[in-house]
DNA sequence: GTGAAAGCGCTAACAG
DNA sequence: CTGTTAGCGCTTTCAC
């Protein structure tokens, strides 16, 4: 059995206020009594209970990390900054995964509130007035990363402005037909339009924003599950020399293995961008052109805001990271 | 101010005990009244006290999968399995991430023991008898996978075999000079021993195991953090083609990458084989030659295991799981 | 500086 | 079937 505070003031011959002194470092003990205490606390390899530490002081220095997947080092990198600021803040994270399933999000989020975390980061997949209410009747503070919530703390490059800046890269690098691919896109409405894509339709914003400034591009926005097929049929129909956005690199490695096997070449036969810069674009050839952010700073960021909403201050609902167009050889 | 067992139990003008009845399903109470309670739990937004609860039951219905890396989907599949599996049992998963320090291990284990978790799954990267004693000394079931602890029951592959057999294939395919490249090797007896790689040690042993009883076969391992250029020159100088087995696939993109670069063609130069079958190889062109296993099924036996040591039965220390060697375009 | 006692919210054993 | 009571282990307040 472990052992208790209260075995040590047993052993000890103290009461247990005096070890709970000793412990935690708290004042109006002597030097002499704190350090009898935490040498037998060694010996006896007295391990606190936090559970019943967070029970008794209301806070369980815990704090929940929620994505959606685990797949790319984009969110892996993300929570490792995330944790490494909260422990230096005292906090542990609980890393959670919905796996893009609305109804395993919610048990999830259900579940860290009744297990007290003190905040919660989320990349939420749901949307909606309702989801909104729920998450506010957790009364646990909340950041967003990723998709947005109206109302709700969040952090993230400004998707449509870098949407719409790449849309001017490609332009200027010589292409009159841009097509967007963005396969989330299909799942608009579905879930009775729970289904959160707010990251994906500010890049499609963005995109749209731009060539529709400029009347002489022509375009066309991709949302089939699989893609691959219609872009070659629309290369192969058209005169002009078409780039592909997609919307993210995933998308991008499809259309440049697809294209590989039907002889199309990159970026001779058509141009290519990607979105996100993931690591394995590093060893893929040719280089594809896409847009980083430093997600360090994401996580980074994200977790400041919690803490300081934990602390009770106010802070900014939206906030900005900064973003790069990585040039690659793809267009 | 969230709603307590206490409030219902005022609310519904009955006792805390038959409240805890109404809502965990517990026998001994009319259905009625069941049903009376419930509905007030749902109308005043009940939420259960998770770490009171686990404080009184001495069970917080956690368990703790302790990772080195989030980096490769290989890690977020297998605790995805996890996480189905345990909460099917009405277990939830906290997933934390070492990112390969001893220290930060060390830590994360304390404060999940903290945290009173029922169990842990852990891909250890220590090894040695203190680190053992360390974590028998947590009373904690544990499962580790991937590296092995003595003692403690472990879910993996057999990796001796598996390199052995890949040895074999590569022989088989025509090459009579092997060169096996596991650069964790070289962090072999630092940390003061420390360092965990039974993994990559059991591959080398298993690869040695084969070249040494084929005594025509030429052999090397590569040890290096860099060890490209040193392939590249080992290329150079022998004359027969070379094939080069690496320790993971991670190893073989470097390989590929570098080669390319330097104008040494994959399999027409030297042969290459990987190990692990991470999904990134499905965008590489030449297809690498590879190892995989069904990481899922890693996860759900630990997982399984786990559950029934949770429940005090005996467990077997060694489980193994089937592996593939997976032919490519690289041999 | 130290001790005693109440309490965090839930559970479980026992009475009725 | 329902109520009462005594904890789980730690924290905190107040008294000495």
């Amino acid at each position: 059995m472990a052992i208790t505070t209260k075995d040590l003031a047993k052993i000890c011959d103290v009461s247990r206020g005096t070890v709970d002194r000793a412990l935690n470092g708290r004042p109006g003990i002597s030097k002499t009594t704190r350090e009898r205490i935490q040498k037998a606390a060694r010996e006896y390899n007295y391990r606190p209970h936090l559970i019943a530490s967070s029970l008794s002081r209301g806070k369980s220095m815990a704090i929940g990390v929620v994505l959606f997947d685990l797949k790319n080092r984009f969110f892996s990198q993300m929570s490792n900054a995330i944790n490494l600021i909260a422990r230096s803040h005292g906090y542990f994270t609980y890393i959670a995964v919905t796996e893009k399933d609305i109804e395993s999000e919610k048990q999830i989020l259900h579940n860290l509130a009744s297990r007290r975390v003190d905040g919660l980061i989320m990349l939420p997949i749901t949307q909606g007035e309702d989801f909104i209410r729920e998450l506010k009747g957790l009364e646990i503070p909340i950041v967003t990363v990723g998709n947005q919530l109206s109302g709700i703390p969040h952090v993230s490059i400004d998707e449509f402005k870098a949407a719409y800046e790449s849309t001017q890269y490609i332009n200027e690098a010589g292409y009159k037909r841009i097509c967007f691919v963005c396969p989330p896109f299909r799942k608009k409405g579905s879930q009775n339009g729970l289904f959160n894509l707010y990251s994906q339709e500010q890049r499609v914003e963005g995109f749209l924003h731009y060539v529709k400034k400029n009347l002489k591009l022509k375009y066309d926005i991709l949302t089939e599950k699989d893609f691959s097929p219609s872009a070659v049929t629309m290369l192969r129909k058209e005169k002009e020399k078409a780039a592909f956005f997609c919307s993210s690199d995933i998308y991008a490695l499809e259309l440049l293995r697809n294209f590989r096997e039907m002889g199309i070449s990159i970026p001779q036969d058509a141009g290519l961008m990607g979105f996100d810069n993931l690591d394995i674009l590093a060893y893929i050839t040719p280089r594809i052109t896409t847009v980083s952010t430093s997600i360090e700073e994401v996580g980074e960021k994200a977790i400041h805001i919690l803490l300081r909403l934990i602390a009770g201050e106010k802070v900014e609902t939206t906030n900005y990271i900064p973003y790069d167009i990585c040039p690659g050889e793809t267009l």
